[in-house]
DNA sequence: CCGCTGTGCGAGAATGATTCTCATGCACAT
DNA sequence: ATGTGCATGAGAATCATTCTCGCACAGCGG
């Protein structure tokens, strides 16, 4: 039992995972990963569609960055820190504060723990509109 | 301002409509629209599968079913009670139980406030494996 | 520095859930 | 009973995401 399964993909560094990343460290919002691969166009960087969802998929599994799947439509994408956190979105221009608090955690644990449920997991996301979007209408 | 924007859909009681809402009061569960659609037809109402999801939209805009939204293929729809409540779901059997805890409900008015953010919404669900199912396997 | 090898890339096809089209059906008020 | 529209259904259309597969190249050993 030394490694269960977790076997760690070696990625490999290449000009695309290093714009994609690249990119999203001067956003500060989440993006759909169309959006992302119409901006490294205009910007000059080439690269293929599905090479963009490729690179994003890699990054949410090693930790690099958050999917939110809200609504329907597309998933969006947004580098983050590692540590556990939940993320306060602007529903206009997609500004987003990384918010942390224990007690929603301990809140999720003990519910769950109240109706016998185990090995649990929470999705929390709060949305509305940032200041400057207020002031701007 | 008799009637802002409101303009109540005045709903047909038809076949269709009353299937699909009865196949939801006896299920205990989320299901996405495929698996109802299934449902029904084994259970012999045959409807359109573009009827359920019509059908669907129409009792979650009127507050009678949510839908639950996680990670990626899918939609899922129950049936559930009209006041604001968050859901506890099985991740193996899908079977729900409705929780409700003003605590975090003022958490995120308040952490949004802070941020400056106005028309505050949230999204909450809890995830695990239920004690009947933990016991199964 | 050179050549190997397996991973990453790209363009387009494929997938799959949801929505749209539109001719026909039927709920419901008169 | 009749008329007016919303509702239905079969299939086409959408659309984000994934897959296919031949070719390119990052990383490593010699
Ligand atoms: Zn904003
Ligand atoms: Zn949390
Ligand atoms: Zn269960
Ligand atoms: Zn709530």
């Amino acid at each position: 039992m030394s490694s269960p399964d977790t076997a760690p993909p070696v990625r490999r560094q290449t000009r695309q995972r290093t714009a994609v990343l690249e990119l999203l460290d001067e956003l500060d919002g989440f993006r759909s990963a169309q959006d992302l691969h119409a901006l490294l166009r205009e910007r000059g960087d080439s690269v293929g569609l599905a090479t963009v969802y490729r690179a994003l998929q890699a990054l949410v599994d090693d930790g690099l960055v958050d999917v939110l799947r809200s609504g329907e439509g597309e998933a969006a994408y947004r580098r983050c820190s590692p540590v556990h956190h939940h993320h306060l979105v602007c529903r206009s221009c997609g500004r987003t504060v990384e918010v942390a608090d224990p007690p929603v955690e301990r809140w999720a644990a003990r519910i769950a723990a109240e109706h016998g449920f185990a090995d649990v997991q929470h999705e929390l996301e709060v949305f509305g509109t940032c200041g400057s979007c207020a002031a701007a209408r």
